[in-house]
RNA sequence: GGCGCCGUGGCCAAGUGGCUAAGGCAUCGGAUUGCAAAUCCGACAUCGGCGGUUCGAAUCCGCCCGGCGCCUCCA
């Protein structure tokens, strides 16, 4: 596992023989989450996920800060409490975690639920010389800690910044606040120094050692919150406790809004970008908005629309996009991206669904393989099983190299295709379906499952979005009906009309593939519902013209028959459909 | 200016000293299909440049070129 501290890949041990505590730091909730807060809850319920799976004992945390300068602000530009700020902003992160499959957190603490902690750990760094009280406010004394900047590695010399709080009450520049007194009106919390409320960095040092304890194992966050925040918080809880407070640190790489500059490391012009922009910025006079969104992600770019987001591309892909990239690489976000992986996707999907053609059972109730049942495994014979089993050997390897995610779903990938040529080469959808065969085929796919597990992802079925579901009610027996005019039509060899068909569909999002069993289609909403309707009036119009009045009627009565009327006018053929239209 | 990260096929992305450089997307052939789709098979890179260390380097070192981040609130 790589260690920020060490800047250096270290083999894994723990404080505790089998057991790991994880802080990983969470969102100030001043503002609905955007999609960069979701990339350290991702890589690190995988990382529970596997180290459980490596039989570990895990307790994760996740801190919400609720409160804050921000916190303060937004509620007084709303009218409302900072209470009712904090509760609106959790809700929406916690239904955009759910929503990404992140469920493996153990602990949730909230800065205003840990005020004794934080001031008996301010307390304690008073007592011990490095904290000094000033007019009401609390800092530490960056000077008195003779280890301060070795995570982000810089000197107190050589520091610009000023560490916040303001100056004329600080000893030294770099000084930072454990306590900030209340101006009027302010939320405050009583303490031996003022009525206040705690510094930015406290909280963590508090909250991680009421709950993991004063030394654990794993830190986690954004690499944007290694200097000043983790700096502080490791100099805050090595001070208090004169021990190491965590063996690894781990930052997660950032996102970035995609720019016409191209990739990360590639090339591409600043100079030409930068001309653009203060182009852009003379004519706009809108400084506040980067119109081509380069740079880092940023809350203008992401915010309020993560829940649009996860609604039109789904949980499961927005994880798997993230984990396909390693957890410290920058990530260029954008959504053709994000459907690329979706197409990748869509592969697992179409197996699943092969699946349950060959058995007629569900992969989402498949048994996952376990590593036992793996070493007792004796039909390693089996070729298929064999490169199954090398696969997952090279998936559970990647993994071990810190958490390599991106090698890891490699090797999934790999996974599908052995099973897919498993069921080709048996004929698994034809005449080579046997009960031997499909115990084989299960034994392949739990193995996948068991993997996937891992990764948190094909745990369930994808939702689709809510919003479609009314409309659909009728989109399945529509198909059914289009199905089966297909199939008479390919019956009798009449090829021009099936594909007509198919090939009317195709610009209405819904694909048709012809299997062995009969004909499935995919795709669709109810937006496709009048397209198909037009599709139909056009073959039922083509074979009226023909004076084919068998068809055109069978058309019209199997439309009866789902609710749809159709009326013959002067004008053209019109439709309705009872209740949904 | 200080501290860091990165540059692998058209795009994304594993690999950090040693078999023919994973995998995905795209593209092009082939099998299959009434035709498609899906699936499978095959094709497609010598790793930003130069120099060095080494029996051997994409992988280590040096220089150069290019991109990015942090140093102020930030996941």
């Amino acid at each position: 596992m790589y260690n920020t501290l060490s800047k250096r890949k270290e083999a894994f041990r723990t404080v505790k023989p089998g057991k790991v505590g994880i802080y990983l730091c969470g969102p100030t909730v001043y503002d609905k989450a955007h999609i960069g807060h979701m990339v350290g809850p991702v890589i690190f319920d995988c990382i529970k996920r596997y180290l459980v799976y490596r039989d570990y004992d895990v307790q994760w945390v996740v801190n919400i800060t609720d409160v804050d300068d921000k916190l303060i602000n937004k509620a007084n530009e709303r009218g409302i409490s900072m209470l009712e700020v904090a509760e609106e902003n959790i809700a929406d992160y916690n239904d955009n975690l759910a929503a990404l499959g992140v469920d493996q957190i153990d602990h949730f603490p909230r800065a205003t639920e840990c005020m004794d902690e934080i001031i008996a750990f301010v307390q304690s760094l008073v007592d011990q010389g490095y904290a000094y009280a000033s007019e009401g406010d609390v800092y530490f004394e960056v000077g008195k800690d003779v280890q301060y900047g070795k995570l982000s590695n810089r000197s107190v010399a050589a520091m610009q910044g000023e560490g916040g709080g303001t100056a004329a009450r600080k000893r030294g520049l770099a000084d930072f606040a454990l306590w900030k007194s209340a101006k009027p009106g302010e939320p405050s919390w009583d303490s031996p120094w003022s009525k206040g409320r705690p510094g930015w960095h406290i909280e963590c040092s508090a909250m991680s050692k009421k709950i993991l304890g004063a030394t654990f194992d794993i830190h986690g966050g954004g690499l944007d919150l290694v200097f000043p925040h983790h700096e502080n918080e490791i100099a805050q809880s090595e001070c208090c406790h004169d021990a190491p407070m965590v063996t690894y640190w781990a930052h997660n790489g950032l996102l970035r809004a995609s720019s016409a500059a191209g990739k990360v490391g590639g090339r591409g012009s600043s100079a030409e970008r930068a001309d653009q922009e203060g182009a852009d910025e003379q004519r706009l006079s809108h400084p506040g908005v980067n119109p081509q969104q380069s740079g880092k992600m940023s809350r203008s770019a992401g915010a309020g629309g993560l829940a649009e987001l996860i609604a039109r591309q789904g949980g499961e892909r927005i994880r798997f996009f993230l984990l396909r990239t390693h957890y410290r690489s920058t990530v260029l976000f954008n959504e053709p991206a994000l459907d690329e992986a979706g197409v990748g996707l869509e592969g697992f999907y179409r197996l699943f669904k092969r699946y349950t053609r060959i058995t007629g059972k569900d992969f989402y109730d498949l048994h996952p393989s376990t590593p036992q049942a793996v070493e007792n495994d004796d039909s390693a014979n089996n070729s298929s099983l064999a490169e199954a089993l090398k696969c997952r050997e090279k998936f559970l390897n990647a993994m071990d190299d810190d958490f390599n995610t991106g090698g890891a779903i490699g090797e999934l990938f790999e996974l599908a295709k052995i099973i897919n040529k498993f069921c080709d080469d048996n004929d698994l959808e034809g005449d080579g379906n046997s009960d031997d065969r499909v115990i084989q085929l299960q034994r392949l796919l739990a193995t996948l499952k068991e993997l996937a597990a891992i990764l948190g992802i094909f745990l369930q079925a994808p939702t689709s979005d809510g919003e479609s579901e009314a409309g659909d009610a009728l989109l399945g027996p529509l198909m059914q009906l289009v199905i089966s005019i297909r199939a008479k039509a390919r019956t009798s060899k009449d090829f021009a009309t099936a594909d007509t068909l198919r090939a009317g569909l195709d610009p209405l999002g819904i694909a048709m593939e012809d299997r062995a069993g009969g004909t499935e289609w995919s795709g669709g909403d109810n937006q496709s519902m009048p397209g198909i309707m037009q599709l139909l009036v056009e073959l039922r119009n083509t074979a009226r013209a023909k004076k084919d009045f068998a068809t055109s009627d069978l058309i019209r009565d199997s439309l009866a028959a789902i609710g749809i009327t159709l009326e013959d006018r002067s004008g053209g053929t019109e439709w309705s459909a009872d209740g949904a239209k």
